[in-house]
DNA sequence: CACGCCGCATAGCAGATGTTATATTGTCGG
DNA sequence: CCGACAATATAACATCTGCTATGCGGCGTG
């Protein structure tokens, strides 16, 4: 029986993400090749993701090496704000 | 209204690509992580992919090693279909 | 032939998404 | 304080998608 393991909560997870990388929500959507509404309803809770965007949003955290599951990034690879 | 570039005819694009890997509709969707349904409605050109799809799409033709703006494989790894 | 199975086409409904517009908030400079 | 600006929240509408069910044709088996 797959439960399909929806982070237990994405909107924190999302905001969590984009707070790590210092983008606005309309840069994440574009990252994510979403729109900027559509990102804003995932933090908001007004929507739930569809698998591909699910997977869209996964694989970007990869990419970027962030855990989305943790609320940190977890690694010494911090390039912070250097301004 | 919208002048959105398309491939000129997805529908085709998508036949195409799924009869050289020889899946069906049904196995081309779960490849892409989409329902039967909506590959159904490409190929049938009742709906437009969205964007994430289409970049999923692209996405798995890349690496199938399949050019999707052509109508054939175009390279010489052929699996074969000895059936 | 009758039956079941598979691949495909289609339809309806609910939910997610794209687009556009408006409102709110915070920040910065005058 | 006031105005300008960016980021965000929210809403309405159109489209796309997921799910389910149905129908059709082909194919193999009894």
């Amino acid at each position: 029986m797959a439960m399909i393991r929806q982070p237990e909560n994405f909107p924190e997870t999302v905001k969590e993400v984009r707070r790590q990388l210092a983008l606005s929500q309309e840069e994440l959507a574009h990252a994510l090749g979403v729109s900027f509404a559509t990102v804003n309803r995932w933090e908001n809770g007004k929507t739930i993701p569809s698998k591909l965007a699910q997977r869209q949003f996964e694989q970007f955290c990869k990419q970027k090496k962030i855990d989305p599951a943790s609320g940190e990034s977890s690694d010494k690879s911090r390039q912070d704000q250097a301004e």
